[in-house]
DNA sequence: ACATAATCCTACCTATCCTATAGAGATAGG
DNA sequence: CCTATCTCTATAGGATAGGTAGGATTATGT
């Protein structure tokens, strides 16, 4: 389960890719618009800010802007900065913290086998999605919604 | 990150494949031989008797069994039961506790429409995987590595 | 230089879940 | 009836997630 932080994360880019023309925005009003706890938005801007995914300008006038664009920041990429990498067991992990306790031998632990392939097929949806498919997913099916409702009157 | 209740499940599972040979084998073995907390490990049996995967025989000579073969138990039921679903999202989970609050729109959210393909991804893998498989990883595994250890000698 | 508007940083709190344990109860075999 | 088993309920400690507070720092405009 992707944690709160990372959902909030994922509104507050979509918000930033759709209404971003240059211009930083504010904290409060991606808070307000996306219906975020303030401050603890504010953890998850700094987070995504050393990870290379935001950049902010202080002082009066500033605030935060994509430092790339849509197409260039993959979902993977975010979650992957959020919840420290999506693997299944602790042995898989990007930042190994050692080796789990469980698995005797990591090259024949059962599980261990199993999980990498549920990873790769998580790592290659999430590594091949963009904030920018996001986006445009999340367009088409409101357009599509529209349609509907247009056709039922 | 699966939890070490799925993980012991898989162990236990694990065991139960390779060494039933009909008859019941004891909590106690399985904790000892695999090296999980015998209390714990109870818990997770009884979980697992309920989903269905296990079977158990009470009193003197009780003990547990498998209740399929391994070929027809797939690691997606055993995760399935351990976790209560692998959904990434509230909204998406199978046992649906309600749509999550933060997409106004389950149809239209972003967020859910990319969850939706990584858990297609992950489910096609979990539910084509069985105990059979997992147990046969590891041992093809094992021997690979035997063999590397052969020529190495 | 100064007031103001913004992000940045450190620390903290609380509830919930995960892991694990204890002990009495129920059931079957001999 | 005795013993070996599983079964059930309750509980406890620790970690993590989610959220909050307040002040420090930095830039802008006048």
């Amino acid at each position: 389960m992707i944690s709160k932080k990372t959902k909030y994360a994922l509104k507050a880019l979509g918000y930033l890719a759709e209404h971003s023309v240059g211009d930083p925005i504010l904290i409060s009003e991606l808070a307000k618009e996306e219906n975020i706890p303030r401050k603890f938005l504010e953890a998850i801007l700094v987070a995504l800010r050393k990870g290379g995914v935001l950049k902010s300008k202080i002082g009066k006038g500033g605030g935060y802007m994509l430092a790339l664009p849509p197409a260039n920041i993959t979902i993977g990429k975010v979650v992957s900065i959020l919840e420290g990498g999506f693997a299944l067991v602790e042995c898989l992990n990007d930042n190994v913290k050692g080796v789990c306790e469980e698995c005797g031998d990591p090259a024949c632990c059962g599980i261990r086998l199993v999980m990498s392939d549920v990873k790769k097929a998580i790592d290659s949806v999430l590594e091949s999605t963009t904030l920018a498919d996001m986006v445009e997913k999340s367009d088409t099916a409101r357009q599509q919604k529209s349609k509907i409702m247009d056709f039922s009157i």
